[in-house]
DNA sequence: CGCTCCTTTGGTACCGGTTACATAAACCGG
DNA sequence: CCGGTTTATGTAACCGGTACCAAAGGAGCG
């Protein structure tokens, strides 16, 4: 009736307490462990009595089945991953957010990777993805075959903000209308000569930007830059090419990649004592909180939905979608505010 | 010497490609399993020419050792947890930055949970406790007995911004020192009567930042407000109160639990005729992004390293470090902008 | 030349669940 | 009272690795 003989020679974990596994409980309520299994999955046909006894039995040994052996059994991690390149700034957390409130609404927990030009990333999203059901992937923190492989490995995978891979589905924000908009908008306040701010061998999204920019210029039969003025992503980037612009003749706007960069341009210029937008117009792009503070005009992008849907396309495809890859495009809106000068008519908050 | 009889009746898996397991390499390369793990763990004596003839099958199968299995054998999940209630806000990304990036570094995955007043948080967190190798908890997203639940069940757990609780480590920011600093600060600049907007009951931050900003008060011999001015953490928190601010008569300065309620007050002040620092000072907490371009006086706190010491001490714990709870506080830093007041000679950037 | 000792390798029992299949018990109408 | 279902439970084979233990084959040595 009872557990006699301790046979196997070494038992149990030896730091930490115990764990109490499945077997356990079966000799406690003295049934099978098919039994345990079945009354904890709740669903099956079990016998009340029998059940009671089983979750007496889990009660007071206060049984909690392991997620490892469920998982491997059932041969599904119910967890999802998600791979950015960097998280600082208030862009990526949003996309995140989206992305975990789908993925834990849908009972997958959500591993975070943060590749920040580590040199072992490629590896990392490797193992990464041998630990989820679904991989979503921003922007290209990560080279095009490794995601191919993950792709062949049979792990659903999701691209954000980045060109399509064969075999993936993918999520963007549209970028070409949004600059044509941004653009028109700064004709309508007079300015003619804009400069771009950004790198277009950067991201998709800024190489569609600069290009949409170009097209609206041309299109308005305006002056149509040679080139960017390259930078990366944050304050400092923007901040660090004030000097340049102000040696080569300020022109009448300066279209920004993202909000961090106009912003750090905007302040930079302020110290060499050129006023935003009296001297120069500035535009960012993402709306980022500071935007709204610093009156910043720029585009805003669902980040979260972003998130959002990445969570639902890997649902479906873990759920055995095997449709073609879809490619779906979030819509932006241009947020006009006083950086880009001041409005006869549009509306201003 | 081939693979003949096929004698299990259902093979692999049905759905997707067939996984390799680590059997299939064995077979291949004319070993047996235990020689090809250790070929993969390297570490092994194995013979060159045995490596190199697994290495060969490993290649040619396109074989990945399944996390899972490996997890399950080591007894180990090779990931850490982090909860916190919203990572909306600038703030939150910081911490969870700061513990990725160590904790990669560490080797180990990191699992993201938002509770977002979710009404299963309780059970979503017992469940991510069963996940992961340790877990940090930012803030009171959980009730004190689910922590103490995870700890019972053996799972390190460091608290972040939160009241201690028996077994677990805990790393915090420096409040008192830091809200008698800013009282000091708007004392000196001639301000007498002063607010606090924030809830008490809300964090254990608020609380002891409310507990300093009296105790400053009142070692000043200045007027102690009887409570605070009740709000959440958002910028329509901050908003909401203004205009009984107004009705009530202004201070001369309002100190708010956070940037987003300094930010959110100051704007909804404005709508009102009101102006920061003109009619009446505010003062954040947090100092995010937007604060700098709003140029508001706040409280700097060390996000990222909070994220990464609760990583490191996890890390200990995990590694089988035994000896007493360790209560890390974190100092701050007094962030003087023009949302204050003129300042004779205080540094401003 | 026989006997240890060491290096490599294989066999197999785990880790902690799930589940197909077999079996036993209970129910049911004829 | 009996064969046929239906329901409840047990047995054991997985899932995919790790690691202990034993065995095989050389090498070194008296």
């Amino acid at each position: 009736m009872e557990d006699a003989e301790p046979k196997s020679p070494q038992r149990r974990r030896m730091s930490g307490r115990a764990s109490v596994t499945i077997r356990d409980v079966a000799r406690h309520a003295g049934v099978s462990v098919a039994t345990v299994s079945r009354a904890l999955r709740g669903s099956d046909l079990v016998h009340p009595s029998t059940r009671e006894r089983v979750d007496a039995a889990i009660e007071e040994l206060r049984f909690t089945p392991s997620q490892l052996g469920r998982s491997l059994a059932e041969r599904r991690h119910a967890a999802n991953g998600i791979v950015f390149p960097d998280l600082s700034g208030p862009f990526y957390a949003e996309v995140v957010l989206g992305y975990e409130e789908v993925a834990a609404t849908l009972g997958r927990s959500v591993l975070i990777l943060s590749t920040q030009n580590r040199e072992s990333a490629d590896e990392m999203v490797l193992d990464l993805a041998g630990r989820v059901d679904g991989l979503a992937v921003f922007g290209r923190t990560v080279h095009d075959d490794v995601v191919a492989e993950v792709v062949q490995r049979g792990v659903p995978v999701v691209l954000m903000a980045r060109t399509e891979i064969q075999g993936a589905d993918s999520v963007r924000t549209e970028n070409v209308d949004a600059a044509t908009s941004v653009v028109e908008h700064l004709l309508a306040h007079g300015h003619r000569r804009m400069a771009f701010l950004g790198d277009p061998s950067d991201s998709t999204d800024v190489a569609e930007r600069w290009a949409g920019f170009r097209g609206a210029l041309a299109q308005a039969g305006a002056e149509v830059p040679e080139r960017t003025i390259r930078a990366g992503f944050k304050e400092d980037d923007g901040a660090r090419v004030a000097a340049g612009l102000v040696a080569d003749g300020l022109p009448d706007v300066v279209v920004c990649a993202n909000d961090e960069l106009a912003l750090g341009l905007t302040v930079a210029l302020a110290e060499q004592g050129i006023q935003v937008p009296g001297d120069v117009a500035v535009t960012g792009w993402d709306d980022v909180m500071a935007a709204r503070y610093a009156g910043l005009t720029t585009v805003r992008q669902p980040m979260r939905e972003m998130g959002a849907r990445a969570a639902r396309l890997l649902d479906a495809r873990i759920s055995g979608d095997r449709s073609e890859p879809r490619h779906d495009v979030l819509t932006t809106q241009l947020v006009v505010r006083r950086s880009c000068g001041p409005h006869p008519k549009e509306a201003h908050r």
